[in-house]
DNA sequence: GCTATTTGACCTCA
DNA sequence: TGAGGTCAAATAGC
């Protein structure tokens, strides 16, 4: 358990190099030290029911054209989850008072500030919810084998199944890794890498990554030894205008085609430059109601959203408002139409899509078993805070 | 015309 | 030497 907690403030302080922008949210009201005390009060079973209930919901996501047809295992399903979400809002309201008091400091900031259902929406659709969920599972299951290595994990802790793996290492961890003896193969550009997996898109055209927020140029697709799928590579839009060095490659998985790897390499620095694109990053004061809101988000709403747990971690539930000045386009389909800089809010690569767990999230946010504050009453007013917000800027 | 993707050629490195 | 990464000309959409 203690590893879970290792897992979490880890993975969020390895966040600002996935999320550079979304982690200066932390920078004034919260600071860093702060969200990972918050993270490191927060009892173990607590985070665990959170994660076994958002493994459900993204399971019973993928099934969900085979339950359609099947009320009584949907219901169960619902109900399982729900459960599961339930449970841990009221661990988090009955633990440690230290732990309490947090969170209830930031449920008090956050109903101040409050926040828009929309917005919380785009976040949820997003991949940033699921590549921060990820993140927490996959360090979670790294540390349950540590763990287990070292014969000290229950059997609770075992219970977190059916992760994806990922792993988020630095370039010379990859190569102390792969090669004890062997003098690491270097490449022309290696920097910091991050490796995640990501679901293709279920509903649309699932040829495609997920979105992560940013903008991205295809510049050569190859043949890969002993993959049957061909890994893309793409560098960021903004290279050659703002001398952005980030780069990612992506492919499928062989023995899971509906799954992306995507591997990060070089930060963003497209959105530090002083002239850097038509969008700025969002400013300090939002970017803190933006973390505060979302930090009430989990400690109140019911906690039965799933990337509501990631909110403690990426914090960015709306990339394309203020995402460091981009926002993902098409690959493949869309052809030329400008740079895709802060244009599309509800599509994913040029294109709409449903999100069958936002849907789900919408229902348990508004379902009988949910907390008895609303989201709506929460996110009702801030909509129209927002919009003014825009408007001043 | 601009900007994007495609794809074969070329480069880098172990 | 070969796998992986990048370049750049060709091509296409708007």
């Amino acid at each position: 358990m203690v590893h879970q907690h290792r897992s979490l403030t880890k993975a969020y302080i390895q966040l600002p190099f996935k999320f550079p922008h979304h982690h200066n949210m932390f920078k004034s009201k919260t600071s860093q030290k702060e969200l990972k005390q918050q993270l490191e009060a927060m009892d173990e079973n607590t985070i665990s029911l959170i994660l076994q209930a958002c493994s459900l919901a993204r399971d019973l996501e993928s099934n969900l054209p085979n339950l359609a047809n099947q009320p009584n295992l949907l219901s169960n399903s619902l109900d399982e989850i729900t459960k599961k979400f339930d449970t841990a809002r009221e661990r988090v309201y009955g633990q440690d008072p230290s732990t309490s008091s947090s969170l209830h400091n930031m449920l008090t900031l956050a109903h101040q500030q409050q926040i828009g259902t929309s917005h919380v929406q785009e976040w949820l659709r997003s991949s940033y919810a699921q590549q921060a969920m990820d993140i927490i599972q996959t360090q979670l299951v790294a540390d349950q084998k540590e763990a287990k290595i070292g014969g000290c994990i229950d059997d609770d802790d075992a219970e977190v199944k059916g992760l994806q793996a990922m792993d988020i290492v630095s370039a010379s961890d990859t190569n102390i890794a792969s090669s004890s003896s062997q003098r690491p193969r270097r490449r022309k550009d290696q920097g910091l890498i991050s490796k995640i997996t990501v679901p293709a898109p279920r509903i649309g055209n699932t040829e495609i990554p997920p979105e992560d927020g940013f903008t991205w140029r295809k510049y050569g697709q190859k043949e890969i030894m002993g993959s049957r799928f061909p890994r893309g590579y793409y560098r960021c839009t903004h290279q050659k205008l703002y001398n952005c060095p980030a780069k990612k490659q992506v492919q499928r998985l062989n023995n899971d085609p509906l799954t992306f790897e995507v591997m990060y390499r070089g930060e963003h620095t497209c959105h530090m430059s002083a002239t850097a694109p038509s969008i700025p990053p969002p400013s300090a004061e939002h970017h803190n109601a933006t973390q505060e809101s979302m930090a009430q988000t989990l400690a109140t709403a019911t906690t039965t959203d799933p990337p509501t747990t990631s909110l403690w971690l990426s914090m960015d539930f709306n990339p394309i408002r203020g995402g460091g000045g981009s926002s993902s386009r098409m690959i493949g389909g869309d052809r030329g139409g400008g740079d895709g800089v802060g244009t599309s809010t509800t599509t994913r690569y040029g294109k709409e899509v449903d999100f069958p767990v936002v849907d789900l999230a919408d229902a348990m946010f508004n379902s009988g078993s949910s907390s008895s504050n609303s989201m709506d009453l929460i996110f009702h007013s801030a909509e129209n805070k927002w919009d003014s917000e825009d408007k001043k800027n």
